[in-house]
RNA sequence: GCCUCUGUAGCUCAGUCGGUAGAGCAAAGGACUGAAAAUCCUUGUGUCGUUGGUUCGAUUCCGACCGGAGGCA
């Protein structure tokens, strides 16, 4: 029998946290973290992660765990996460997925693997694309692959080069491999819920005001350390929102305002695409707050979804 | 008080030698299979400050008025 876990998601600064706390704590859960930015050392702040404190006594998995220099990917989440979620199954308890990072949750659940990578390859595919044009290498493309050469635009720089990694590494059509695994069955049953608000405006006024506190709170010091600590500027983890803006700003090449600006319009458009990413999922269970999260009612609600679910 | 410049999209501005308008940014929508807080695609947004006049026709020309900026006193 697939085993069954929790998943609670949604857009940037919602509540997904705090409502995972409690619904863990009240279940027998531990919480697995599915944030790209919060498996950071170092990124507290401005990844908005919880404190100790917050944490009241709920374990929680992936928070802090990779050093920011190195470049942490969905394929390593996966098998991380999958191997933490079944140490909780075989301990008895409910493994509580927390996150906002879409494509690790799907991949997670859905048991997707990836097929391999090689760094000197895709950097010299991503060479010969700047020299030699996207369409050179779009054309390429459609002759090695032309299901995924249909689905992409020729700007689409990053799908084109994995897709033609993929096949000078294995031989084999990337398209191929996703139709395939599409039809897997999924790793695990989930509850999933969602958590937005009524209103867009709000939402945005949510993130806006917690760009503000990031900033009170001292995001800049933290940016600081970060550099001071020899992160590149290229590596994934500075490319946070947050970071880069703030890293723009101590560097002088932005005033402070226009970087905390640049934070909260960008904070915002990762709110859409989340959510653009959420909508066409038919599973999910949303839980709307109207103007301020009603962390009791989404917690009786929550409870009904995962009794309808059989997880309790 | 007088003179000059100025008022066009949410913002910054372009433009129409008179035939009711367009860029960037913001915004909206979408995609997403080893960077995903990344990356990529698509799309509008208007009483052209108000009010008279000239004209077949005014956002465009002329006048007045109301805002804004600067200069002279």
């Amino acid at each position: 029998m697939t085993p069954k876990i929790l998943v609670i998601t949604g857009p940037t600064a919602t509540g997904k946290t705090k409502l995972g706390i409690e619904l863990a704590k009240k279940l027998g859960g531990e919480v697995i973290s599915a944030d790209s930015m919060q498996i950071y050392k170092g990124m507290d702040i401005g990844t908005a992660k919880p404190t100790k404190q917050e944490m009241d006594g709920v374990l929680h998995h992936l928070i802090s765990t990779v050093d920011p220099s190195e470049s942490y990917s969905a394929a390593r989440f996966v098998s991380e996460a999958s191997a933490i979620a079944d140490d909780i199954l075989r301990r008895a308890k409910l493994p509580v997925l927390v996150g906002g990072t879409g494509l690790y949750i799907d991949s997670l659940v859905s048991a997707r693997d990836f097929m391999g990578e090689n760094e000197m390859l895709r950097f010299e595919l991503s060479e010969r694309y700047d020299n030699e044009g996207s369409e050179k290498m779009f054309s390429l493309l459609s002759e090695h692959d032309p299901e995924s050469a249909a689905k992409l635009h020729p700007n689409d720089k990053k799908r084109i080069i994995r897709a033609l990694e993929v096949f000078y590494l294995t031989g084999k059509k990337i398209s191929d491999h996703n139709i395939e695994t599409q039809q897997r069955a999924c790793r695990y049953d989930t509850c999933k819920i969602a958590l937005n608000y009524a209103d867009r405006k709000t939402l945005y006024e949510k993130i806006d005001q917690r760009v503000d506190r990031m900033i009170e709170k001292g995001l800049k010091y933290e940016v600081k350390a970060l550099l001071a600590s020899g992160v590149d500027r290229k590596s994934t983890a500075m490319q946070a929102i947050g970071y880069k803006e703030m890293a723009m700003a101590l560097n002088g090449v932005i005033t402070f305002e226009k970087a905390v600006e640049l934070i909260k319009t960008r904070s915002r458009r990762y709110a859409k695409r989340q959510l653009s990413w959420l909508n066409r999922k038919e599973d999910v269970h949303w839980i709307i707050w109207e103007n301020e999260p009603d962390y009791l009612k989404a917690f009786q609600k929550s409870t009904t979804f995962v009794k309808d679910y059989g997880i309790i």
